[in-house]
DNA sequence: GTCTATACCCGGATAGAC
DNA sequence: GTCTATCCGGGTATAGAC
């Protein structure tokens, strides 16, 4: 077995502590109000050592958003060996439900995108856009499977699906009612998911449809 | 006729172009990286005179907000008084066009909710508040109406479909989507309104719906 | 590589003359 | 009420000792 240097591995360990703690920060303050020196503080170290392993608080962001795309690869290739007798509408609900979960578990972090120099520090980071290109291959694959079952409109562009899913992600819906604290976690990810494929109309029973139409 | 007094004339116009700039700046920049100094740039005064008018960054993003608020309850009155006979679906989709337009125009300005300094002012601001208010309760009626007619899913709380409707104010597909340049405006909003009605699935043609029970 | 201390800058807010 | 000039807190990033 190839013996990885000690060293090596604290710095991984160090590494990680970071990324956890700038996730965390993300999604609780946002981009714009996490400073660079509490997430040096939440990860236990001092900040002139932080810019020894991230240069910019930009690379910090990038860098949980690369963990974050690791993540949601991990589900998405899980599914494909594991459930690939799945439909692609199945296979894209599961995902957006297991978004949405992540979301709730307040483990889902987001950026400005207004940010100029935070959006191109990302459009030149290879580790991050290989990734987000990588997902939206994938998901790609099962939209357009989906529209040629007529499972999803066939008249959409994918690219607007693919959007409208990977927009679930930061979906201000669901923080709204968990505010509001009257319902269940599992309640709020089934209607939101339900909207979402089913749209505030939502499945239409044969006798409401008959009713309508003959209206 | 009372007689407005033509140093209060002055002011007003003064306010409306600071209220303008900062419009144009939360949709251009967003609220973090727009700064005072900027908005009195923009509205033509110094930022030292600016401050006579509103006593800080967060009162001049509720100003803003205000303004929103009176386009959208005067477009929903409209619609009440002029187009009493059409549906409640037929009005809520109709002000979310509107919105979605508004949106495309580069006019919906939008604030982050990480801040707090900033929510929480919001919150203490009356003429804010008020109009929230009286706009959840209009589009409230129309919510139920149209739940009680089968026209939107009755089995969602209000609350959820209000919510969805507003996050249409700030949809990230639709700039999105912009950026691509490929498409019509007219038919982003066209599509964004249907997902939001109908969902991704899309309004079912009777013959889909027999094939796929059918499977 | 880690720390303390600090340079440097930017942005919100204000002082004080007119 | 408007301006110029300034204060001052706080944030990113770095210097330099260990």
């Amino acid at each position: 077995m190839s013996r990885v240097p000690f060293k090596e591995q604290v710095l991984r360990v160090r590494e990680d502590a970071i990324v956890e703690a700038v996730n965390r920060l993300l999604v609780s303050k946002g981009y714009d109000l996490m400073t660079v020196d509490e997430v040096a503080a939440e990860a236990g170290m001092s900040k002139a050592s932080l810019y020894k392993h991230f240069t910019s608080k930009e690379e910090l962001a990038a860098a949980a958003m690369v963990r974050v795309m690791d993540r949601t690869l991990a589900v998405v290739e899980g599914r494909r060996d594991q459930s690939a007798d799945a439909s692609a509408l199945e296979q894209l609900r599961a995902v957006v439900r297991w978004t949405l979960q992540v979301q709730l578990a307040g483990e889902m972090p987001t950026l400005p995108s207004h940010n100029s120099r935070l959006v191109s520090t990302l459009k030149e980071h290879r580790a991050y856009m290989d990734r987000l290109l990588q997902l939206s291959e994938f998901l790609g694959e099962w939209i357009t499977e989906a529209q040629a079952q007529g499972d999803i409109n066939p008249d959409l562009p994918p690219e607007l699906v693919l959007f409208t899913l990977f927009a679930r992600a930061c979906d201000p819906v669901l923080p709204l009612l968990k505010a509001g604290g009257q319902y269940q976690d599992d309640d709020l990810v089934d209607w939101v998911c339900a909207t979402t494929f089913s749209g505030l109309t939502g499945p239409v029973p044969a006798k409401a449809r008959r009713i309508r139409n003959a209206a």
